[in-house]
DNA sequence: TTTTAGTTTGACCAGTTGGTCAAAGCGACG
DNA sequence: CGTCGCTTTGACCAACTGGTCAAACTAAAA
């Protein structure tokens, strides 16, 4: 393993693969269904050269989740308690819904930690994402009170927002089975938004 | 193995209770998660004596899959075409959403399966789902056109309802950890109702 | 061109896992 | 009670998997 100094070409370029090779076998497997044969050869390394750069198996796994984190949060926190309620929320759906077209293995990754009951994230589900939506439903709750937006019940709304747009990209096998040629993000990002517009109106 | 004869009470016992242990570890642990000598043990039988009544792993999960699978898809094979179309369709988000609460490893066990890609029960999707849904978008695209209910996209409309109702039982860690106290299905089903409600209130 | 630190790999290992099999055990019927 | 067919199991196996290690190799500083 690499000293503590600062990463070396080879090392971020190396780090990189592996990473990027284990978003891709871990979100199409899960944690265990994945190998550590399959994502050094993903990422065109040998076995032992991904295990120089990576500890252990369970190592990438949590480098990975805690790289991706915050590009999963982030756009609740881009939610501003200043702007005009409605159309904050429909921008925090419609980036959702962006990320799950563009972003799925990501989606996926967290959809199998979660299902497999968060074994290694719970803490940080309880600490950290449940502040932030406590945070944001206080916003919400402000805004109902201030009649701004029609009241719902915040954290279920945000639920309904994570559940409606990961659907799309966690399920995705399924709804294009279910639409055969249509592309489900023709008419998906409309329809998701319609929905909350008609929600939310007062 | 046992011969093609009626099943002996033994083996109505055996098989039931290694479904049922089946369906506890692989929608906690996915298939290849789960390991062979687990289900038996929760079962409550040596692994040579299961593997007496299924002949692999592959073998238990498929049963267990195709048994399942009718139970997944009569909710909305049971939208009546002659009912009232609000009141069918909340119906169905409703039956939805208790089973979410009351069999939420039989969601996983699905959820498992097709976030992986559906690698053994995509076919299905494709014939028999894609089918019912076809069928019962249709029944939705008249039920529009005659003004009954509002204009939505009829399949994403099923999606929706999938996503929402699914998510409780797919992501109930994450719906627990947001929550705290809180359970779930109190404040839920009520939201979950009130979000079609006003979508498809003409 | 040395030297040194960082990089790569073939060979190997121990634990796990799905699956087999012969032999022993057991229930029910004549 | 004895037999016959269903049931159960201990012992075993081959393949796979995560991880180790010493030795070979390479980039780049001295």
């Amino acid at each position: 393993m690499p000293k503590d100094r600062a990463p070396t070409r080879i090392q971020k370029k190396n780090r990189a693969a592996i990473l990027n090779a284990a978003l891709e076998v871990f979100s199409a497997q899960g944690f265990r269904g994945a190998t550590v044969d399959e994502i050094a050869a993903t990422a065109g390394l040998s076995k032992p050269n991904l295990l120089y750069y990576f500890g252990s198996k369970e190592a990438i796994y949590m480098a990975l989740l805690e790289g991706q984190l915050d590009t999963w949060l982030d756009p609740l926190r881009a939610l501003d308690p200043e702007g005009e309620p409605l159309e904050q929320l429909l921008a925090y759906v419609r980036r959702k819904m962006e990320m799950s077209r563009d972003y799925p293995r990501e989606s996926r990754l967290f959809a199998h930690e979660i299902i497999q009951g968060a074994p290694r994230i719970g803490p940080v589900l309880a600490s950290d994402l449940r502040a932030l939506v406590e945070d944001k439903a206080a916003v919400i709750r402000d805004w109902i009170a201030q009649g701004r937006i029609a009241p719902v019940h915040p954290q279920h709304l945000i639920f309904s927002i994570w559940s409606l747009t990961q659907h799309y990209a966690d399920f995705d096998v399924q709804v294009r089975a279910v639409l055969g040629e249509e592309d489900p993000f023709e008419a998906g990002p409309d329809y998701v938004e319609t929905l909350f517009r008609r929600l939310l109106t007062p």
